[in-house]
DNA sequence: AGAAAGTAGTTCACCGTCTAACTATTAGGC
DNA sequence: GCCTAATAGTTAGACGGTGAACTACTTTCT
């Protein structure tokens, strides 16, 4: 079975036929694995622009990276911006717009006064619980042509990679 | 071994233990794909962020999508956009820029007046060659962790699951 | 205890991308 | 052969993100 990717893989192939740094391999695990998250991107952005409510595929990912924190599910907006991979100054607009919306809230730490915990309300965890699962069967439809054994192996596989990358 | 990714989705699945909707394993592959792109994104944006020249990681980026188009080597805009996962009007300034950098250069299709095709220059080819080995030496630093046999594993997996998103 | 350095969050100006027109050219239907 | 519809690229205005100040608070050093 190829691929597009095989393809021009191996036209870099005969071009570097001599040259040792180039790994066909590495470069197409890497450039496939873009391609699965760009597909699962896409599928996402198309089902949130058929939502007519005020809602965007935004505002789920910053709500999601504040759901899935440890017990008690609470954050300061620092952490929130390294899980969301944006700056704390481009957290702070979106967490403006979930907090009018009456999703989450903002609580100054009393320990350290210049914190700030963001926490969610009734209401945004409702919210997240009516969005997760229709993204979650998304991302198993993306996986579909891998058997259960198959996931677990890839797993394995990249979380070796993840580990020696110190997370 | 674990890592940060399995206690997360530890969490969830003591959350959700009757939900049949819930995958742990495929949710765990995701969320590692994306640190580990965000990991090589990383490194690329600080490589390049050591660069005295006006020569931006954006710039190689869009380069490199027309080096790597078949022989002869050369697209149309609305191409590039495709395979730089970005809107036509964003190529268009993307290349303006390299087009009055003398990267590229632009030409009306003879044969359809409407579409324009965009080649690269001596100098585009050049620039492009002195980058491309150092991203993929951090490409096989990203995944240095894995055996030969075992890159060629992840492969076949990785090429399994986007046969079935049909490309 | 007081000064200096460090940290958390926000604000601001700039830049890149997006959506939605708009222009130019080509293809299709009668 | 026209007139409509479709397509390629560009342009214009709005939006979101970034990096760099800035404010408020805390820690460290002497």
């Amino acid at each position: 079975m190829e691929d597009g990717v095989d393809q021009h893989v191996a036209r870099w192939a005969t071009f570097w036929k001599d040259e040792p740094k180039f790994a066909p391999e590495v470069e197409g695990a890497l450039v496939r694995m873009k391609h699965i998250l760009r597909w699962i991107e896409r599928d996402d952005a198309a089902a949130f622009a058929r939502i007519e409510e005020d809602f965007t595929l935004q505002d789920f990912k910053t709500l999601h990276v504040l759901m899935i924190q440890p017990w008690p599910t609470e954050a300061t907006p620092a952490q929130l911006a390294e899980a969301a991979n944006v700056t704390r100054a481009a957290m702070t607009s979106r967490l403006d717009r979930l907090e009018s919306a009456g999703l989450v809230t903002r609580t100054i730490d009393a320990q350290d006064r210049r914190r700030v915990l963001i926490r969610p309300t009734a209401a945004g965890r409702d919210k997240w619980n009516s969005y997760i699962f229709q993204g979650m069967a998304r991302d198993q439809a993306a996986l579909k042509a891998l058997s259960y054994d198959e996931v677990v192996q890839l797993n394995g596989l990249l979380r070796k990679v993840l580990h020696s990358l110190g997370e």
